[in-house]
DNA sequence: TAGATTGTTAATCGATTAACAATC
DNA sequence: TAGATTGTTAATCGATTAACAATC
């Protein structure tokens, strides 16, 4: 029986690693700060948490710390980093070559972090043939064949919602294992691809709500 | 004593507020489709939640059902609508006309909803009084005055994240009551002031998290 | 060693689910 | 009326916080 080299971290719960980019991004500040060290207490107080909840986080994954000295900054920042599985590379495509599409595909810090865009793809062929960052926009057709042959990992939907369920269908056809939808409308995919939404508009509504009471 | 005209809705789970959106856009859609009426059974089942939950979460605001009948679908979508606060008109700016801020100007969407924009600022001299959308570019010394005088309710932050405190801080002084924040750090406003982050990045992670094993 | 701070167990708190009386 | 389905209370489940023995 083979042995895994990784592990698999089941059953931590889905609340534990939304906070996971947040350490990152904190011990992050810390190591260009070249900070050495650092006690859950302290981290937890600049994050905004309590320090039971840090350790306790912590505790699904492995033993970081020292008693009594704390966490090494670096370390733990490298750690996060492997937990998350930031040391492998991503290939991605955006589908949807639209203003959102094209802000992505801009964003280029993506691909120094690993996550790495091939291509765009859109159905209107006044945007086919165009070069975005670097990247060239193909039309829809090529979707398949080129996600397929490129080993391409994830898909970035920014397509309108009427599109989104098609898109992320010849997506999952075509091989991708994990799905950053954008589309405003929640689609549906095989238990086995990871869907991550981004309902930028949901946000808006939450912070509608929320200032309820302190408009003029 | 003056009678509050609105509920306040004052100790309702975070975690529910967040679902609104998700109401709200299903049943926008059960609108569309002219559907009368939906029972919390069927409404859940569609939404991949728990019945239970669902009457949950609307016990929180009110009673808008009919025992042995279920909910009329466009009137539990217009009371959801007014429980996030979408019969106001938020004022809007954005400060940072990068890709993602002109992208964000682009979606003209927003403005139909009542989230109108009125500006975008940026510190580059290059950009400022090009035009986006039919939405002006100023410099960013101009902020000040602008929220102040327009009744901007809403800052919509996309600087790099060096300057986004400075941004956020600049913002609060001028009067904004909201922050919409996508720049990938976590900013500090005074309690009065609500925020909402938008850590694209934290997302990816997520989703590089539980690829974990996918991978070929 | 003594002081500090972790890893981890136990206690508390809050959210979800189950159940059912009320009632359309 | 009988059947259906809500609003709501009680039971369960899970996440956060508190506490402390282990140990650097």
């Amino acid at each position: 029986m083979k042995k895994d080299q990784r592990p698999s971290y089941d059953h931590v719960p889905m609340v534990v690693i939304k906070r996971l980019p947040k350490y990152y991004r904190y011990l992050g500040e810390l190591v260009e700060k070249k900070l050495e060290r650092i006690s859950s207490q302290k981290l937890a107080q600049m994050m905004d948490i309590s320090a039971s909840q840090l350790r306790q986080d912590l505790n699904h994954f492995g033993e970081f710390g020292q008693q009594g000295y704390g966490y090494r900054v670096e370390d733990l920042y490298q750690e996060i980093g492997k937990i998350i599985g930031l040391e492998y590379q991503y290939n991605m495509v955006i589908v949807g070559a639209g203003n959102l599409g094209r802000a992505l595909a801009n964003y280029s810090n993506f691909c120094l972090r690993g996550f790495c865009l091939w291509a765009l793809f859109d159905i209107d062929p006044e945007l086919v043939g165009l070069n975005v960052n670097g990247i060239g926009i193909k039309d829809i057709s090529e979707l398949h064949d080129f996600v397929a042959d490129n080993n391409i990992s994830i898909g970035i939907i920014t397509v309108p919602k009427e599109a989104a369920q098609g898109v992320a269908d010849r997506l999952v056809a075509a091989g991708v294992k994990g799905i950053w939808n954008f589309a405003p409308v929640d689609i549906k995919v095989p238990d086995s691809i990871i869907l991550e939404n981004e309902h930028l508009a949901d946000s808006l509504m939450v912070l509608s709500f929320r200032l309820r009471g302190k408009m003029g």
